[in-house]
DNA sequence: TTCGGCGATGTTATAAGATAACGCCATGAC
DNA sequence: GTCATGGCGTTATCTTATAACATCGCCGAA
């Protein structure tokens, strides 16, 4: 996903961008990052991944394992879903909202970031943001009362542009 | 919980502290802002907010759930449970960490604010804090994008000071 | 090449969290 | 007293996630 491929609304996609090369750039990278750390995407991982691409909106791991069900014609278990979900969320290539009990593809592998998200309830999009405000002011907090962190969760559920537009 | 019943560590309450206290006081509270609301706190709400509030550890409503199970003498089912933590968070007097799927009571019900927990991975405890910064932070970026917030949610996950302290 | 080891995947079962649909009953308004 | 409303009980079911154990396949060492 390069800068102009979302071009206007901030941080969610358009509805008419071209998301066949979100996903096409998501697994160029994901390649690309797994072959320096030696760690591997399996032809499997890498399904899932695409799968979790499917579009802007969290998905369920239910949901996925439907799809690849269906596209390996036979029936999968729970478990080899969670399993790779786990492998790509450790990777950093895919967060979990935890607030929907949903995964999404993360915009900027490879990147420090502390995963914050914008998610819309009405269109369901969720889009990724890593506003260094909310960082420092996260920092500033812990460091005041020794808290130590090692994950920030920031989930902020509300309406995007889009949605506001429809329905005034 | 008044001020000065967690003295010294900030956030997350001392271990010495006098829990009994804290329960009297949320329900104290509970009482007196579904009063002034006409909210009825019935008797069965008022012991799931009691349920709640067992310790400062979030608690998953299952844990509630065989808590008051085992206090009727009878089998409760689930429902029940959800129906009371949905009253309970409605009206302010208890959260859902999202991140736990779990409940904790609201150290400051009737006040408005946004839900912001700095969660101990050691300990369980989990502190509610109401930092200006990072609500500063988060209306400010939803602004810029035209995204229009309804729901903050902020789970910071980490050590708290009495863990690091034991496990240097 | 063969062996051994380790990480990935498959299989089965089950735990944990949450909700739907329906009906009864207590409470308060009139 | 009657009625409407909201709270609660009961049963069933759905979604999300993990445990325990077996097997497969790749890769390096002998």
């Amino acid at each position: 996903m390069t800068a102009d491929s979302h071009p206007t609304t901030g941080p969610i996609p358009n509805h008419g961008h071209d998301h066949a090369h979100c996903i096409a750039d998501a697994l160029m990278r994901a390649d690309a990052l797994c072959a320096e750390r030696g760690a591997r995407l399996t032809a499997l991982r890498r399904q899932v991944l695409e799968l979790v691409w499917t579009s802007h909106k969290p998905r369920g791991a239910y949901a996925i394992l439907e799809d690849l069900s269906q596209r390996e014609g036979k029936a999968t278990a729970p478990l080899t879903v969670y399993r790779a979900l786990e492998f790509l969320v450790e990777q950093g290539l895919v967060h979990r909202l935890e607030s929907l009990n949903a995964y999404i593809g993360c915009a900027a592998p490879g990147a420090v970031h502390s995963g914050q998200f914008l998610v819309c309830e009405t269109c369901g999009n969720a889009a990724e943001i890593d506003d260094p405000r909310i960082r420092a002011a996260i920092g500033t907090i812990a460091a005041e009362r020794g808290f130590q962190v090692s994950r920030p969760t920031v989930e902020v559920r509300g309406t995007c542009t889009d949605c506001q537009e429809k329905t005034p």
